[in-house]
DNA sequence: TTGTATGCGTTATCAG
DNA sequence: CTGATAACGCATACAA
């Protein structure tokens, strides 16, 4: 069957043409007569020739036309998380404008697995910051590939695309306040590569080597310095619920929870509600990032909104740049409050 | 900066060894003296060279390392739904036993995109079947890449990983029978590639052709001939909340409803207690899939559970059989029945 | 507009 | 165990 496929010499020849008359049939970069275009279309139809070969073109060019995204996580957990997918979804598009297509890495690759530095790809892009992606970042860095950092630091000569998650979550900080909180606790993401959930009470922005997390808690401690903190391991209404558990374990009873994600929020609003407690009559809780979240019904979460999909659009932008030689600057979103009906006045003292 | 990288024949003009031999060194494939192996480490450390060109090997060795995975949809639909999400994971995995990655791409490719016939794809993963999937066919047939199809019908030679739709969605409308519904209303997934919403009472199986529509339809049919039919745009919950509005709106409103998916049948749940009723004992509602179906509670949706995992890992699993020149035979997974708490018999006739 | 020549960076093969 | 050689399949600069 694959007895060995046709080249573009084999075309050329069947045509009567030279090879790189071929080839520029159908690259289309050079002017061509009609008459020998067609004689290659049929030549190429014939022989059964599709086009040229990606990996000699590839080769050729010195590009592939593929981007890589390296995430932390599993595949699986990572398109969990609703704003990843849509960040993703806004990535593939500015990627598609640029003819790029998008491949999956993970940065904990095993031996003899397809990596960063074995990875046909023009550029790359890196979610978040855990300590691994410091390694990816070496690897990027000495092969020479335009890269980008959603939401994390890769130190400077990296373009960053990061969101306002410390002014973001001390705004949420402040609606509590306002409302008359003064005693919450505050539900995070993952502290780090360990993910070990649980309370963590003295814990220190150097102790959190994932941004987000370190970010957003600092913009709680902003309005609340004394919050007391329970970590997650990641960003799923099970954890959430988790945690909520825990909070409503807790002697004095917060009268609110700052959680670091919409879901994490869902989670603990179940956990609320499940104990027989309402939300946000008895407890206030508060989410982040605004995707929808199910669940809650007929609930909407308070929140900070986040413009998810931008955020995959700018790293896109950037890498276009890049690739054209231009140094992209950091790009800088913002979120926006969004006041839904989980968050109340605290109840009078008792 | 990026002035000209080092070649391995950089390197090993440093090493003062040949270039087939420093190659060896990186590949391994071949003993070497501890010796030269360390000259050649170093002077490929004193050169920054960081290992074999991936381009350049893929054209040597005819290997990129990269399966391409096709979507109809865009992006961030494909992973808004639960099941792709968990089937991806477990093609991810399969592939990282390979040593391979994951190339995304999409079946609507406009010119200058990264299409099936211009990336460095070994395989290639056809999921779900629509008319546009048959062109990818085509692609990939012309250029002779093994190509393995999830959820649809690519003809013979190509293996195909199943579902038992019918039977399971057959299970389901026989447990309904049982309970004693015989006024029943299915919400169907998408039946084409136009998605149309709105009631379809005489279509043909003939007339849908996305197969895992046509097969659970079937299913329903088989138990109940005269079901009516409600047809989606895709499988969210918003869909199957609009679904359910108009279902509400019937007359004689049907005592059960048969939804095609999880996530359709929780909108449905949903409209029908927005509409002040209760399920089950107004209206009794399944799904399909097994997914962790959220924001119903405290109900846990009747359905059937399918081994989503385990369909992507079957797909890795073919494709790995493939890429060995074996011929996979097509494998066959089947849904189990979940017995949750939205089914009920049907209250009495008025 | 077409053809000629050259090299992109590797690695398989085989002889030593 | 090491080295010489020959592709892999194509696209570009340049000459005709």
């Amino acid at each position: 069957m694959s007895v060995r496929r046709a080249t573009i010499a084999d075309v050329a020849r069947e045509a009567g043409v030279a090879a790189s008359t071929a080839s520029v049939v159908f690259s289309g970069k050079t002017p061509v007569s009609e008459q020998t275009r067609q004689r290659v279309i049929e030549a190429a139809a014939s022989l059964g020739y599709t086009g040229p070969d990606p990996r000699a073109a590839s080769l050729r060019r010195g590009r592939s036309g593929i981007v890589g995204v390296v995430f932390g996580d599993r595949l699986g957990t990572a398109f969990l998380d609703p704003v990843t997918t849509v960040m993703m979804d806004g990535l593939a598009d500015a990627l598609a404008d640029l003819g790029s297509g998008l491949l999956l890495l993970r940065d904990d690759a095993a031996e003899g697995e397809l990596t960063l530095n074995s990875a046909p790809v023009d550029a790359v892009v890196l979610i978040g910051c855990s300590t691994r992606m410091r390694d990816a970042l070496d690897v990027v860095r000495s092969r020479g590939l335009p890269v980008v950092v959603i939401e994390g630091d890769a130190g400077e000569g990296v373009p960053q695309i990061r969101l306002d998650n410390r002014e973001g979550q001390a705004a949420i900080a402040h609606h509590l306040r306002e409302l008359g909180h003064e005693d919450v606790v505050t539900v995070t993401l993952a502290l780090d590569a360990r993910r070990e959930a649980g309370w963590a009470e003295g814990v220190t922005a150097g102790e959190i080597t994932v941004d987000v997390t370190r970010d957003r808690l600092a913009g709680v401690r902003d309005v609340f310095p004394d919050a007391r903190i329970y970590v997650t391991r990641s960003s799923l209404v099970d954890e959430g619920y988790a945690a909520g558990q825990a909070v409503l374990a807790q002697q004095p009873r917060p009268t609110a929870v700052i959680a670091q994600s919409d879901l994490l929020a869902v989670g603990v609003v179940r956990a609320i509600r499940d104990a027989g407690l309402r939300v946000p009559e008895d407890i206030s809780v508060t989410g982040f990032d605004g995707i929808s979240a199910d669940g809650i019904a007929p609930l909407t979460l308070t929140t900070m909104v986040q413009p998810a999909a931008a955020k995959g659009r700018a790293a896109g932008a950037a890498i276009t740049a890049m690739l054209a030689d231009a140094m992209p600057a950091s790009i800088h979103l913002t979120t926006t409050f969004r006041r839904g009906d989980t968050s109340a006045p605290p109840p009078p003292r008792s």
